[in-house]
DNA sequence: GTAGACCTGTGTGTAAGACACAGGTCAATA
DNA sequence: TATTGACCTGTGTCTTACACACAGGTCTAC
């Protein structure tokens, strides 16, 4: 399969394929005319690259397991490892973001009813000025 | 206040106020020996940015709104405008991370009783490629 | 033969800073 | 006064995971 081919097989784009092929993560074959060609087992790791990347790792990580996996090794133990790692980033990540999408409607429904204000030199504008986060700290266990 | 303190008195680095310097975001004075130095307008202005950045407000977003209010205008109905499209993406981010943390959290559970096994020339690693996504469409309201 | 659609590699751009580096400045000490 | 060490400076490069641009080569159909 050629670059644009195997692109579309898998639903994704040339510039995917070949910023793999430039991190050796992928080696095609250069046919005489300088095209390169994908040959089964290359179609197959790029299916694997693809499930990792839905899977949360990073690039650097699945070059990490490719290059356990070519010393014959099995990857599993370092994929176990590094999915934990993934798992708690992505959750921490996840907890951010909770917040941050509350904090932002929260913002919209108080915004909704101000009204405009000119800005003076000590202000840009007084509704982000003025936001009150929700819950700035869980009270947590503080009697 | 020069550089440092004003990253620490607003508990951030000294290569963010540099960064909002140097995209002309914050105006410092500078004195003879070369130092910038933030006078207490910049200082209320750079404290607008952490909050319009806690936001969720990107730092072009913030050019803008400061650019609007630079011509003496209310930047409100940009600010308003602007967080709906921020919180319209924020929310399908985190849909997109829910859907990967369960399917990472997935993964590593069904990972937790498999065995290691060694690679071939077509599998990298058999975890990865055996992993069935939990719910890749939600039967929505198919009777 | 040539037009148009595809392909090539390489280089640069993205967001929001982090980090490196060579050198200047400052306060305190010897 | 000289020096030490802590801080400061600007500038340039690095990060992620590609997207996009560009000049030019190749292939297919007419």
């Amino acid at each position: 399969m050629k670059v644009s081919e195997l692109a579309k097989a898998y639903g994704t784009t040339p510039d995917t394929v070949r910023y793999y092929t430039r991190l050796k993560l992928l080696n095609p074959i250069k046919s005489e005319n300088g095209y390169k060609y994908y040959p089964p087992t290359e179609v197959s790791r790029f299916k694997f690259i693809l499930s990792a990347r839905q899977l949360g790792f990073s690039v650097s990580d699945i070059q990490q397991i490719v290059d356990e996996a070519s010393h014959g090794k099995a990857a599993c133990p370092l994929v176990r490892a590094l999915i934990k790692e993934r798992l708690a980033e992505t959750e921490k990540q996840f907890l951010a973001m909770l917040k941050l999408r509350e904090n932002m409607s929260s913002a919209l429904e108080q915004w909704e009813c101000k009204e405009d204000k000119a800005p003076t030199s000590t202000m840009v504008c007084h509704l982000i000025d003025s936001f009150e986060p929700l819950n700035e700290e869980e009270p947590s266990d503080e009697k």
